[in-house]
DNA sequence: CAACCATGGATGATGTGTCAACTATTCCCG
DNA sequence: CGGGAATAGTTGACACATCATCCATGGTTG
């Protein structure tokens, strides 16, 4: 189910908008920040994505034109991220289609304590993966937010 | 969640035993099958993949030695994958410690009434994303078995 | 201040998924 | 039998993710 649920979110939304979940996200993340710039390693660190992959994405969507880098004056070593006006057009247009998707495809068919009941389940495991023990198979487990469970997808499609 | 369960399932796979749930995924296939022989497309179907995307991953498997191509004498077009020594050595070191990881991420975590309700909101989305009317976003919709849900995952690593 | 190490980030190689052709065989219909 | 279709499968180009490595800057300690 879950395969089958990203599957189609990927493929409608690259459908009626020419960008991709990942773009997706990544532009969420700016249009959710005041002055619509972001530090890349805040980026990565709050996608949840390593920093190799949120550079060579942002590589790809600066070429496109969705975005662009900036120096950072206060450390030199950093870079911001800043929305394009194309990259403002990009997720206006995607957002409100996924949204409906997004409604369509789960919340329109559970009943509100169904809901409940996936956001509760959800934030079991999240909690568990997120929480100290799990390091012992893997090395690198960071202790991250256990918030933004069901609702992120949800929530991230209607700001 | 999500995203954080299939990363940490896969982490976890290829820390301990050096397949990807991918080739996983293959290897149950085969040796769910009598004979250990199936035909590609069968395998495409089953696993819900694009024909191309297993015929690359058939190539990579080859190449490594967990498989083997045949061709098929009734069929002069298609062709048989088989499990080799290989193949099978490396399932049966994977699928235990799989299932046990599965068990203590999830299973372990809900009571039977949460995961009889995951089950059903599984069950609901799954028909709904399978069923006709959202062929009207996407062109190909295959119509599927709507069955191997929440249990198809742990299902074939118990197996 | 100098040596050192941690941090922010980019890069290249490789493995993987998708899309669009393409080939070869089989099926079907006249 | 001959000529399309449909089917089984491969291939190449490209987008994407991961890993290891690298570099520059910044902070820390002597």
């Amino acid at each position: 189910m879950q395969g089958e649920l990203n599957a189609h979110l990927s493929r409608q939304m690259s459908a009626d908008s020419d960008i991709s979940m990942a773009d997706f996200a990544v532009l969420v993340q700016l249009t959710d920040t005041p002055d619509e710039r972001v530090r890349v390693l805040e980026l990565a660190r709050s996608l949840n994505w390593e920093k190799s992959r949120i550079s060579h994405h942002l590589g790809r969507m600066v070429k496109r034109g969705l975005v662009a880098r900036e120096g950072c004056a206060s450390d030199g070593r950093g870079s911001y991220v800043v929305l394009t006006q194309q990259g403002r057009a990009a997720i206006e247009a995607a957002a409100p289609r996924h949204a409906e998707t997004v409604h369509h495809l789960v919340f329109d068919l559970l009943g509100d304590e169904e809901v409940a009941a996936l956001r509760s389940i959800s934030e079991k495991i999240f909690t568990r993966l997120t929480t100290g023990e799990c390091a012992a198979v893997v090395a690198r487990c960071d202790a991250d937010d256990p918030v933004e469970v069901v609702a992120q997808e949800c929530g991230g499609a209607e700001a």
